[in-house]
DNA sequence: CACTTGACCTGTCCGC
DNA sequence: TGCGGACAGGTCAAGT
């Protein structure tokens, strides 16, 4: 689930309530996602302090006072949630707010950071999320950080830079370029329909056919979509949570996502739903028109 | 090489 | 109510 603006979220989230804590204790027992051993874990990150909580694409990487980080991906239904104990006390049988949580640990808690007087646990109901220890300096040569695009809300990133990178899959419809993490970084499934439907390009349509004024203006859009998301704390459809356990709510904003079968909010025609690249996405026929030889 | 498809998991929802 | 199948926001490996 979560995209740039959901991981941003809980970074902004985690920034506030980690740094400075030491980590007691870890409760895991999760080959698969976090492949640490016993040992490395009980000497690398035992005794060690939280320093800083930063972001990379879809990635969380929490940097530890000893030079080791943990890096996480919340993938599809990965949730990081904090809770001081006299939270624990007080909700662990509730449902504090609107939040999705209940009492924590749950079933699919993975991994519990102690931190004495508080905890922060990793949930993943389907597993494909991870978490690695590493040394904070070999963070670069990891495989994913090398591959990885420029971030799209970068200060220094232009609308030409963004369309250079598209341009190099000229033949690839444009919401698998836009999907694809090596040419711009953290944007999935409900941003890039969201940005295309604003752009008025259907996802369909091949990188080289989008004009060039369509896709400065994508541009734009997307970064406008991204920034609003992140302001309304991201999209919760049904396991997205923020740090605190609460939802975001910009799918209350989304113009397409989810609302196949309702009007669209410009023109008033039904939005549709179909599949491109294996998943679902969201259209609206009259203003995305398909490609000519598109069915 | 460029590009597309399936696999990884679990849970939920929908139609019969 | 039960059951099978499709589907879910990400990424990689394997396929064409």
């Amino acid at each position: 689930m979560p995209e740039l603006p959901e991981v941003e979220t809980v970074r902004i989230g985690l920034g506030s309530l980690l740094p400075g804590k030491i980590v007691r204790a870890v409760t895991f027992d999760w080959p698969k996602g976090f492949p640490n051993s016993k040992h490395d874990v009980s000497v690398f990150l035992i005794g060690a302090a939280v320093k800083d909580v930063r972001r990379r694409a879809k990635v969380l990487i929490i940097d530890l006072d000893n030079d080791y980080s943990l890096i996480i991906h919340l993938k599809m239904t990965g949730q990081l949630v904090f809770r001081s104990n006299d939270d624990l006390k007080r909700f662990g049988a509730g449902h504090p707010n609107d939040s999705l949580i209940g009492t924590l640990p749950d079933k699919s808690t993975r991994v519990t950071l102690d931190f004495g007087d508080s905890k922060l646990f990793f949930n993943d109901q389907r597993k494909f999320g991870w978490m690695r220890l590493v040394p904070t300096i070999e963070i670069p040569e990891i495989d994913f950080f090398k591959k990885v695009g420029p971030e799209p809300l970068a200060h220094d990133f232009t609308d030409q830079d963004f369309i250079k990178r598209l341009q190099r899959r000229p033949k690839s419809n444009i919401k698998a370029v836009l999907l694809d993490q090596t040419v711009i970084a953290g944007i999935g499934n409900i941003y890039a329909d969201e940005s295309l439907f604003a752009a008025k390009i259907h996802p369909l349509t091949l990188v080289k056919d989008v004009p060039m004024a369509k896709l400065k203006k994508l541009f734009q859009e997307l970064q406008a979509v991204l920034r609003l998301s992140i302001e309304k704390g991201g999209s919760s459809d049904r396991n997205y949570v923020d740090a605190k356990g609460q939802k975001g709510s910009y799918l209350t904003f989304a113009k397409v996502f989810r609302r196949d079968g309702q009007p669209c909010l410009v023109c008033g025609t039904i939005i549709e739903k179909s599949r491109v690249v294996g998943r679902g996405t969201h259209t609206c026929p009259t203003c995305q028109p398909k490609p000519k030889g598109t069915k």
